[in-house]
DNA sequence: GAATAGATTGTCT
DNA sequence: GACAATCTATTCT
């Protein structure tokens, strides 16, 4: 990244920073633009993990059909969308990823924010063990399946309240941003192409760009 | 570098 | 039985 520090990267550094309920009870595609430069940790047992958001996607049903709660669909799944703002939707994807994203709007709107990238900040050591690759790689944290795995989040984090436990957001650097379509979400007709990722300008821990129309 | 197949399981048709 | 908000290894140019 660019020259910005962070005012401290202790375990009570990012707690005193911690973003209240306020910041996810706004409209999905705001939550979504304003989550980059915001700080994913996780206070975990195994230790401190710390990464700036620099990729994420907004998915607002029940008319969005790439959102898992299209149509209104509740589930067992799918229920924590329907709840209120800043608990976390965990799931998993192709059998075997996890997907971590932020309920944002307000109660029963299924409004989610995907957690696409981080950039790795603190416990670097930690994440590479998680991952089973050397720390300063690229590949660490860059998708959402990845870093999931580096930061040690699974479904036991379903429906947990970022407000208040080990996982949460806290504040962080102004970040340039941009625009694009979601990935792999082809399927969903014209909704596939609305303009509802965001990342961070140049940023090389933004998982791989790819041309909007084929997969 | 680009394209492709395989992994693996919860959810829905 | 199909398929999914993905990742990795392998096989090409």
């Amino acid at each position: 990244m660019g020259g910005r520090s962070i005012r401290g990267t202790r375990s009570a550094d990012f707690a005193r920073r911690r973003l209240g309920r306020s910041f996810y009870e706004r409209a999905v595609l705001e939550v979504a633009r304003e989550c980059l430069g915001k700080i994913l940790v996780h206070d975990s047992p195994e230790g401190l993990v710390a990464g700036t958001i620099v990729e994420s996607e907004a998915y607002r049903g029940p008319e969005d059909r790439a959102a898992h709660s299209y149509g209104g669909r509740r589930t067992k799944r799918t229920e924590a969308m329907f709840g209120p703002a800043g608990h976390a939707y965990v799931f998993l994807i192709y059998g075997l990823h996890h997907n971590f994203n932020v309920v944002a709007g307000s109660e029963g709107q299924p409004h989610a924010v995907l957690i696409r990238s981080v950039e790795p900040l603190v416990g670097l050591e930690l994440m590479a063990r998680r991952r089973g690759l050397d720390p300063n790689r690229v590949d660490l944290t860059n998708g959402p399946g990845k870093l999931t795995k580096a930061l040690g989040i699974s479904l036991e984090h379903y429906g947990a309240d970022l407000c208040r436990g080990s996982l949460y957001l806290a504040d962080g650097p102004r970040v340039r941003t941009q625009r694009s379509p979601r990935v792999g979400v082809d399927y969903a007709g014209s909704w596939a192409t609305r303009p509802w990722r965001f990342f961070a300008a140049g940023n090389r821990y933004v998982s791989t760009t790819r041309r909007s129309g084929s997969r």
